[in-house]
DNA sequence: TAAACTAGGACTATTGCAGTCGGGTATTGA
DNA sequence: TCAATACCCGACTGCAATAGTCCTAGTTTA
C-alpha cells in the first residue's frame, strides 16, 4: 500500500542516473532504458513528461538526449513523483472540494488525513536527487513537518 | 498517487467512530455502515479484518457488534492501514528480497526509497486514533522548523 | 539522405480494487 | 425451540487505473 507507480520508479531511476553524471552530460532514452531493463517506449514517455515539467532538458536529433534541467540539489523526490503521477492525494476526495466522493458529506477523516498528507509531502520534499545520487537519503529525520495549516477549498 | 484504498478509508472512519464512543460501547457493522453511507457488506469485511488483527473486539449474536480492542491512544493510523492493506511498500520490490521485480538486480533506488518509506511509516505511526477522534492530528512534536528549501516554486 | 534521436497520441492488455453473493456460526429473547 | 440479528469468511464479478505497445511525425548530425 501507498505504492508508487512503476512510472514513478522509472522516473526516479532515470533522474538518479542523470544526477550521477558529470554536470550536464546527457543520456538518451535508449541508453537509460537498456541500463536498467526498462521498456524503451515507456522510458521515453516518462522522460518526456519530466522534460515537459522542466525537470529535464532535452535535445533532439542524433546524439541528443536528456540532462537535468537544474541542479540535482534543487530537485526533490516529491518533484519527480508529482511530475509523473500528478499531485499527491492520500484519499480520493482530499484533492478538490470534491463531489466525486459519495461520503463527502459524512466523511469524518478528511481533515486529519489531509494533515497527514502534508507531512508525507514534506518528507518527500526534503530529499533531493543529489542525496539520492550520493546513495543515502541523508540522515535522521526530526524533519517532520510544520503543520502547513490546511488550505482545503471545501465548503 | 500514494493513495489509500477505500477499505482503509472506511477502516479509519469506523475506528474513529468507535474511538469517539464511551469506553467499550460497541456498534454493529450495520450501524456504522449506515451512518457513513458505506456498503454494508464491505464495511463488515473491513471490521472483520480489524477484529482479526486485534484492533477491535467483536461480540456475536443479537446486540453484538464491535468495540475498540485496546485504548484509542495506543492504536496508530499506521496500525489501521496496515491491518487492511497489508504492510507498507513504497515500491513493488521493497518488501521482501524480491524476485518478482524484473529490475531487482539493476535497481538503484531501492535503498533510498526504503529509507523514505521508514520515514512515512514513522509519520503515520505517531498519529493515534485518540488524536483522530479529538479531531485534529496534533501538531507534530518537536517542531524543528527546518526551512523546506528545496521545494519547487511551481506546483 | 539515412540513422539516431525526441514528441506524443492512440491503442491493448493486465491487474488490483470495490463491491456483491452465498453459506455458515453464535447469541439473544420471545 | 425458533426466529431474528449479529459476526465470519471465501469466492465471485465488474470496472477503472496502470503497464506496456504501436505508429507517425519532427529534428539533428554525419
Amino acid at each position: 500500500m501507498l505504492r508508487l507507480s512503476k512510472k514513478a520508479d522509472y522516473a526516479l531511476m532515470a533522474m538518479k542516473h542523470l544526477a550521477q553524471q558529470e554536470a550536464a552530460v546527457s543520456a538518451s532514452a535508449r541508453e537509460i532504458a537498456e541500463r536498467y531493463d526498462i521498456p524503451l517506449e515507456l522510458m521515453a514517455k516518462v522522460l518526456q513528461r519530466l522534460a515537459r515539467r522542466g525537470l529535464l532538458d532535452s535535445t533532439q536529433g542524433t546524439r541528443g538526449g536528456y540532462a537535468l534541467g537544474r541542479a540535482a540539489s534543487t530537485i526533490s523526490v516529491a518533484d519527480v513523483i508529482e511530475a509523473i503521477d500528478g499531485p499527491f492525494a492520500v484519499t480520493a476526495c482530499s484533492t478538490e472540494s470534491d463531489g466525486g466522493c459519495d461520503q463527502f458529506q459524512k466523511c469524518s477523516i478528511r481533515d486529519p488525513l489531509w494533515q497527514i498528507r502534508e507531512r508525507i509531502v514534506e518528507t518527500l520534499g526534503t530529499v533531493s536527487m543529489a542525496e539520492m545520487a550520493d546513495d543515502g537519503v541523508p540522515a535522521p529525520r526530526a524533519v517532520v513537518a510544520q503543520p502547513a495549516v490546511m488550505r482545503r477549498a471545501g465548503a
